[in-house]
DNA sequence: GCTTAAGCGAGACGGTACGTCTGGTCTTACT
DNA sequence: AGTAAGACCAGACGTACCGTCTCGCTTAAGC
């Protein structure tokens, strides 16, 4: 079976891998709103033209930037009691939110996505929390039965951490992570 | 008793609303990020330095245009029933945050919040959603024992909708929170 | 005889020699471009509208500041021997431009006129260089019946060491000085 | 033989002599003090950054716009007399000095000179006035032995004309230029 | 091995917002 | 009515970034 004949010279992974660490770096050194697309290209050494050819803002990149990381860093352990998997999850999140590189790229691009709706879809489409978050839904749900459909189960499960990191509040300890995902056992049972 | 004499010329009343009032219609009109300082001004024909000489940036503008506006919109009626008052505010930030010029204001201000940690604690400061919260959690707590704490009391309640809302889903229906509503009650109970 | 009733406050002499020296100060600290109706306001310790209210612009300051000092820096002293008297003349004329704060001044006011006609005519009813040069030409007039009429007499006399400390050559010898000055009794003879 | 590589975007031919040709039209439209950077630019149809790219001041576009003309319009024509030939380019500076744009150019800028010792140093390297005066000093040298060196001779030649204009008198007639003329070559005989 | 075509780094281009500065004007209370 | 203080509107300052463009060069595939 043809592939499209591939003309010209191929895109450049050296490039491509150097924008994304560029990107990564200047956002924990300086944060999101200094970034610039000029400062990227000049941090990776890279045309300008270049940057723009593959990636239309500096939220594209850094969803591209970060969405593997992001993914990787929730991914959770098969716990058996349904308490203690959701009390591993908050921390895993709160972790993630507060601590992480991927997780700092996380809210600004949540935050970005206040001022431009573009932004907003490409973040709804990376959908960076759902996944691993319905995943601890799932095992959970044999113990729980009440555990409600989706819009408001992985919003009820997230929402209250990320609006405390959100706001600026200090992050939660693990006992009141632990104390809040038994009030979420309750309100499932 | 003794005033601090008022050197010079006094602060115009006339600028200071011009300001705030052409801020509300811009974040309307072409949103938070398209805003500029140059353009608040020039909107509210007043120079560009008495923007800056009372406001550092747009964002502290915005707060001190909406946190009135705010407080009205979340503020709630006396309802006999746990379950009932909390469906009711809920409704109420579900409305203010999709609906209202100053939920959008408030989207946008924790938007930036998570890029300028200025912002942050401007927000912060001005605390516009935890005392409508806590009303409601106050006139809650007779009939259910086991509302938590004060940070978690508030993520709880809010922290499902806001999140919805930012990530961009359709906002939940009525019924859909009166759901949650009972859910947190059974948790809180 | 009565006079006009000075109705109200009178003019303050206190601010009026505060600008003045003020502008004296700064024309020597900073240079006339440097120099600014807010700076010099703030330097003499007086309101802007004051300033505003007795002087246009900076160069009228400029003119009523060094227009004493200038005639007299340039006063001469009488001498029989026409050469003596046209060179001692000129040695002044050069001290004055280059070295002299009110010659600063002038050139400066000079410059402006090239800028700004209005400054151009308040420079030439200031007249701050022809009364002292003709006092040196009627001297001189005696002994040499060819000293030209007034516009070019004026001009031959002082034109030359002007432009030479104008385009910024570096200033003539009191011995070029006296070359020239013979060159102009030949001239006059 | 190797040239240099010219790396990046060359610069724009067109937007050079569009920058030149605005502050030409600028100077003589609205003058030296209203003209501003930012209006050369939009005269120009060029960005602000270009026009700052190559020139750090208004006076360095105007002499890099005017120094051609201005060696153009002083050109001499050779001529037997040696008061026939200082009379020509006594009327030719004259006419430079008040009705060509160049000579307008060349006023502005020895007015800014008195302003800013860098604009000083760059109309001394421009060195406009010099060579035409020089050239017709040298054809009258071989009649006249007495032409004084350098800086006096231009100076001599030139000065009273130039005072008289920047003085703002009315310019010298022909008439009154030939007796300026004969009065040199006495002196100079 | 030559042509064609696209990607590459570099950097100038026309725009425009930034935050600061000054220009002139005005509005206070005080003298 | 003049004064110092200082806020007012207006707009230029020089800088930074935007997204586009034009260079010469590189790197492939196809002839």
């Amino acid at each position: 079976m043809a592939e499209f004949a591939a003309l010209g010279r191929p895109r450049s992974e050296t490039a491509r891998v150097a924008v994304l660490r560029a990107v990564d770096d200047l956002l924990v050194e300086i944060g999101y709103s200094a970034m610039t697309m000029k400062g990227i290209a000049e941090r990776a050494g890279v045309g300008r033209q270049t940057v723009y050819r593959w990636w239309p803002t500096k939220a594209h990149i850094l969803v591209e930037a970060c969405a593997d990381d992001a993914r990787g860093e929730l991914a959770f352990v098969v716990r058996d009691d349904p308490v203690g998997a959701i009390t591993d999850f908050l921390v895993a999140l709160t972790e993630f939110l507060t601590a992480s590189p991927a997780g700092a790229a996380y809210r600004a691009l949540l935050g970005e996505a206040q001022h431009d709706a573009e932004v907003g879809r490409l973040v709804a489409a990376a959908d960076l929390l759902a996944p691993p978050a319905r995943a601890v839904l799932g095992q959970v749900r044999g113990r729980l039965r009440g555990v409600p459909a989706d819009p408001f189960a992985v919003a009820e499960l997230c929402g209250p951490v990320v609006l405390i990191v959100m706001t600026g509040a200090t992050p939660p300890s693990r006992l009141a992570l632990r104390a809040h995902a038994r009030r979420l056992a309750a309100a499932w049972s």
